[in-house]
DNA sequence: GTTGGTTAATATTAGTCCGT
DNA sequence: ACGGACTAATATTAACCAAC
């Protein structure tokens, strides 16, 4: 299950890297030589969705039209073809996908992950937006080979620098900070800009941020990656930073769609989240994604046609899988977790209540009661 | 209309155990 | 190794209000 996001830019206010940023704090040359760092910028981290634009902060509204998102790695359940793991050298891998695009494919979130009380009322707090029905990709995606964390980092590192000898002409710093951020679930990347005075000479700074939820695979990461490192080379080369994908981003980007075409820089991008745990509407086939199963198909229906939801198990690799029955433990847990609890009294922690209940499993299978 | 602060609701993660 | 059960803690998001 995949559900894209949208774009944003977390302009924090003030943290303009121009000294005329009204809040930023003694960003004029005051001659002070304490390190400015504001924080700052692009947060768009790129994709966005046509459908969703009016959410967003891009500076110039360019959020990619046409042609879409190069990249919407994943499409429905039952779409995909699983790859072979036979990626392609250097762990780029290339999609081949006909075109997996289908820019309305996020309104589930809208539905569901905006607001899962509203869904609980059966979208009573007014018309929520259609979410995407399964199977409505025409063309088969590619599901690319997911990256472990040190497969991540790899690609960054090599990527780094490859980009940046190919595209900016060494110009950005090698040791430039590029981390990881596991909380981010709609942004894919960030790049932090700064600016700071060191002996009456205004010394720029940059870092990226990248999302390690999002960007699961090694396309994902290098096409981030490449589009950060424009936002990085226009504010470390040019001094711009304003607008994010203003003139300065566009030449930029580019030239690095020129260098790597498949990448296609562009100012928003629509890549899609995998989730861990999908559940579908029995009655319009909507489905909906979370990282952990917390949607509860008791309280929760669909938010565009109030359907039941039942719980779809997938595969790591994105594959439907056959739900597993719950053990007779996991069941034995359900049934008495609540009342050995309260036997333990409310200081119990979860570790003690589930020692006891294993204590008590084994009692029960001894004397042959379960 | 935008911004900033607070509060409440929601989503996610971590961590226990056993079974497959 | 992963998935079933579950809770607690934490992070994120949305909603609201006031001030500019």
């Amino acid at each position: 299950m995949a559900s894209s996001f949208t774009c944003e830019t977390r302009d924090q206010g003030g943290s303009s890297g121009e000294a005329d940023s009204p809040t930023s704090g003694g960003e004029e040359d005051d001659g002070g030589e304490e390190d400015e760092e504001y924080q700052e910028e692009d947060a768009d981290g790129l994709f966005c969705d046509e459908s969703q634009n009016d959410e967003s902060d891009d500076d110039d509204g360019d959020c990619a039209a046409g042609g879409g998102h190069e990249d919407g790695a994943s499409g429905s359940v039952g779409s995909f073809i699983v790859d072979d793991g036979s990626g392609d050298s250097d762990g780029d891998d290339e999609y081949d996908a006909a075109e997996a695009s289908d820019s309305d494919d996020d309104a589930d979130s809208v539905a569901l992950s905006g607001n899962s009380s509203q869904l609980a009322r059966g979208g009573a707090s007014g018309p929520a937006t259609p979410p995407r029905a399964a199977g409505t990709l025409s063309a088969v995606a590619t599901v690319r080979k997911p990256l472990t964390a040190a497969g991540k980092r790899a690609a960054v590192s090599k990527g780094f620098s490859e980009f940046n000898a190919a595209v900016f002409g060494g110009a950005l710093p090698e040791d430039m900070t590029v981390s990881w951020n596991s909380r981010l679930r709609t942004t894919a990347g960030l790049t932090y800009t700064s600016k700071r005075v060191v002996g009456g000479q205004v010394v720029r700074s940059a870092r990226i941020e990248l999302a390690a939820k999002v960007l699961t695979d090694a396309h994902r990461v290098r096409s981030t990656l490449l589009h950060e490192m424009c936002h990085a080379a226009a504010w470390l080369v040019d001094g711009v930073n304003k607008p994010p994908h203003g003139p300065v981003f566009k030449r930029w980007a580019a030239k690095a769609s020129r260098a790597y075409s498949h990448y296609a820089v562009q100012t928003c991008h629509a890549y899609e989240i995998e989730y861990k745990h999908t559940w579908q509407c029995t009655e319009c086939g909507s489905e909906f994604g979370r990282h952990s199963k917390s949607i509860d198909p008791e309280k929760q229906l669909c938010g565009a046609c109030r359907g039941a939801l039942v719980y779809k198990p997938r595969r790591p690799d994105g594959t439907p899988a056959k739900p597993r029955k719950a053990s007779a433990f996991s069941s034995f847990v359900g049934e008495r977790y609540r009342d050995v609890k309260k036997q333990l009294g409310a200081r119990a922690k979860h570790a003690d209540v589930m020692r006891a209940l294993s204590a008590e499993w084994k009692a029960a299978k001894a004397s042959g009661d379960v």
